[in-house]
DNA sequence: CGTCTGGCTTACGTAAACGTCATCGTCCCT
DNA sequence: AGGGACGATGACGTTTACGTAAGCCAGACG
């Protein structure tokens, strides 16, 4: 009738440790290292760790945040913003503004990443022009 | 009737490291270590570093290139893109596919950055809602 | 029953990117 | 001649973000 298992811990779509690495191609000491800086909050079976759906979202974003350059501790302070359940009003009150600076950054990011983008790509068609001899080479 | 000072070594606008620190706001330190992974060649004026037009160009470039997240070894590989100076063709087409490589990746990241920056703005106005207590908290 | 297999903790190691002395040289000035 | 200001060269220290190895447990399995 119910799931044969007798321990009562299956909750739906709990992951092990090794399910986690291999969702998000980490290594368990990088989950591991999450929790340890409070990133990650996987409760116990036992010893075991077992992470949550709400442990799979944070990662996405903590995976997402250290591509655009932040460090663990900005993503942190951000993270809370996210997946709000107890937080304190004024918790919120500083995440939002916490947020509102890597807004900033962000936007600020991807100006400067169009420019960027575009100087790089001139600068490919200006040497592929030189190598294929339609331009000497100035400088 | 020229420059009245002895030395010929004042060649149009080079810089002193301080002059650089404060038009780049890096420390001398950071200048130095440049200069030791080869990311930056300065003249010597006898023992002392002078900083050229080359050197500034590039170290605008490394600097927006940590903001996106490259290493300095990736950078350095593709700052011999720019500068093409005295380059063997042979190292500019490795260059240009490492750029093809950077660009690809900063495209990606361009995409990656536009849809965070969407999520983090309707999560700001969702918990933005919430602290005016027009919503119920959702999870 | 022994031994994998998977996971846990503890702890030392490491690479990148500088910071921070300590020491020394050298113009420049009074 | 003495003393700053500026700069150079080691060389060791620090932070971030994990890697790696040692040793211990517990359930699964032939």
């Amino acid at each position: 009738m119910f799931d044969s298992t007798e321990s009562l811990t299956m909750t739906p779509k709990t992951m092990t440790i090794r399910e986690m690495c291999d969702a998000f191609d980490v290594t368990p000491r990088t989950l591991r290292f999450y929790e340890s800086k409070e990133l990650l909050y996987p409760i116990r079976e036992g010893q075991r760790r077992l992470f949550t759906r709400r442990d799979s979202a944070r990662l996405k974003l903590i995976l997402r945040g250290k591509r655009f350059g932040f460090s663990l501790e900005e993503i942190r302070q951000l993270l809370d913003l996210y997946y709000v359940g107890d937080s304190q009003e004024t918790q919120l009150v500083s995440a939002l503004s916490i947020a509102r600076e890597r807004l900033g950054d962000m936007e600020r990011q991807r100006a400067e990443l169009d420019e960027a983008i575009d100087e790089l790509r001139n600068q490919m068609n200006l040497v592929a022009d030189m190598l294929t001899g339609r331009i000497s080479a100035a400088q």
